[in-house]
DNA sequence: GTCTATATAAGGATAGAC
DNA sequence: GTCTATCCTTATATAGAC
């Protein structure tokens, strides 16, 4: 019935359980406040039994938030491949990538880790195979939004508009003109997107 | 001679010493990635003489922290006060904001910890004592802006735009578009002006 | 593939001398 | 105020049985 019949891929489950579970950890503890013994209580194993899938803890890390992010990214370029026009697609983009910030407390957990990780060699592994793709469609966006700006830095003013917010959003409860609604995905988008859009579509913007 | 000779403030000195030095392994490598052992190296002391000056690790972290944070928050507090007009003191906040994140890295590693810390209390007390002030000085700068937008996410998109542009530094070189000069701070802040600034001095925004 | 058992290091914290 | 010495817990990783 399915692909690999009954016989042909019996235990690769294990490795994805160990990948899923534990990249759930590192996202709320990160790579120092995770242990081999939490990962393996998670999945249900002894820690020994980790090793034979993954031969040392920085290789089940890298290869955990590999996996978790793959998914989302595909998510996310979706949300900008259509034919519709570039404003309409920034709008369903930030719009989209809010909303995932909201349901999946996860994801920026995740991505707040990578940020932070001091390991250079992890950082440019997990820039392309992670963020590559996701970066390319929304640079290209930005360029066909407005040519005239450098399209690299306001396809990361965009993420940085959504993702700071949620970065955030722990301490901006405690400050002035907090509002339960700006926790609100479609009530950031709408800010977000209009202040780059009077911006961007300004018309007789002058010498500077 | 030295120490002891004056007698009136005598011992006070290793305390500040512990936290400058404690901040500063908190920013490289946040709650989990070090040890009191490590702090007591770095400070020249045992493990045991930290429990003289502090209860325990999570108060010593607290109070490096708010610590480190004390200055930087009158410094930027200070690039706010002025009787200019609001672009004029927006774009120095930002290009000081920009300056900052270059000049002392552990300005935003640090923050990055505080804002990923998981512990509500610690968070609450932080956003309070570190953030508070700074962010109100902000919102107000952002109501005089635009008195008709959300002062609140205004502030926060303006912290946003130039603080995740940092977060990203490490990725962002594998990303295309990339070039050195946008970590200079000049540029980074121009661009982030002209991008709110042709948006919320926007003539005949119609309706939305 | 997974277990038990264990080696070995590093962690937070305390007691008591000075 | 700081030290030495130590306790106890937790950590990564391996060896070898099943």
């Amino acid at each position: 019935m399915n692909s690999q019949a009954i016989k042909a891929a019996p235990k690769r489950k294990t490795r994805e359980e160990i990948l899923g579970l534990s990249a759930d950890l590192f996202a709320r503890h990160g790579y120092d406040g995770v242990s081999m013994r939490d990962v393996a209580a998670a999945v249900g194993l002894t820690q020994a039994a980790l090793y034979y899938h993954f031969s040392d803890k920085d290789q089940l890390y890298l290869d955990a938030v590999a996996y978790d992010f793959r998914e989302k990214d595909d998510a996310l370029k979706d949300m900008l491949a259509s034919n519709s026009t570039p404003w309409v697609r920034l709008e369903r983009f930030v719009a989209g990538l809010a909303q995932m910030m909201v349901t999946d407390r996860d994801f920026l957990r995740l991505l707040h880790w990578v940020l932070l990780d001091s390991d250079e060699v992890r950082q440019s592994t997990l820039a392309k195979d992670v963020f590559g793709g996701m970066f390319v469609a929304v640079y290209d966006l930005a360029h066909e939004l407005d040519p005239n700006r450098d399209a690299h830095l306001l396809a990361m003013s965009i993420f940085g508009l959504v993702i700071f917010h949620f970065q955030a959003g722990a301490i901006r409860k405690f400050m002035p003109g907090y509002s339960p609604s700006q926790d609100n995905p479609e009530v950031l988008a709408r800010h977000i997107c209009d202040l780059l859009r009077w911006s961007l579509t300004s018309p007789s913007g002058d010498a500077h």
